[in-house]
DNA sequence: TAAGTATATAATAATATACTTATATGGAGA
DNA sequence: TCTCCATATAAGTATATTATTATATACTTA
């Protein structure tokens, strides 16, 4: 449990990245395990570009993380971020989007190793 | 403690209206006490109508209710709105302001009976 | 090396946000 | 009633946000 208390100027700007349906699911889906981009554009109905922009936003604040294998990048929650007790215990509160996840798995067409 | 699990979609919506310093700290405040609108034009450093419209989003989103007395508005949280339970979690995390409105009191000049 | 796939970036457009000043409304008291 | 004070609303402006399409980059494999 997360008893620290929150700076209220670094609050802002994790609600300001949360307050967007897109990224909010990506990043209950990120809690739920690490994800390859090509994944969450599956999963999302934007385009490639968009998804891209807002994983470029959710990186530039440190909440995720991205590493590159081979041909594809993945992004993880980034538990080394100082944000991270309060990212984690907010996201704790939502519902699982982990189905979403799988029903990109049983479709698939992709190919990365996920 | 909050068990609930927080509809995805309204959590956007709370966070983009948390998701500002000035209605961050006003719904802090107001976890402290209820508050007249003059006190609040006191604390920050915008005008008078932004702190009204800062207040009218909270206030049509249910957040916090309004109660004229006399000449005077006065806003507290909404502890009968449905979010009531996620704002709760969210604002106990966050630091004190109540110092403010203290700060306000002593300084006077307001007629207002809080 | 050519072609295909995965991802990022650039440019742009539509819309939303948050402030300001000016003005309206409505209660309180002389 | 006239005026003052508290608050809300309107209008305008600057900036931010989020999507799109077009294009660039980089790894993979034939």
């Amino acid at each position: 449990m997360d008893k620290s208390i929150w700076d209220l100027e670094r609050a802002t700007v994790v609600f300001k990245l949360l307050a967007d349906r897109t990224r909010l699911t990506i990043m209950k889906i990120l809690e739920y395990r690490e994800c390859c981009v090509c994944e969450l554009v599956e999963i999302f109905q934007v385009s490639q570009p968009s998804i891209s922009q807002h994983l470029r936003k959710l990186r530039d604040a440190g909440l995720v993380q991205e590493e590159k294998r081979g041909q594809w990048t993945y992004y993880a929650l980034n538990e080394e971020s100082n944000d991270f007790p309060m990212v984690q215990t907010i996201l704790q509160q939502l519902p699982d989007q982990g189905t979403k996840l799988k029903a990109v798995q049983q479709k698939g067409g992709l190919h990365c190793s996920s």
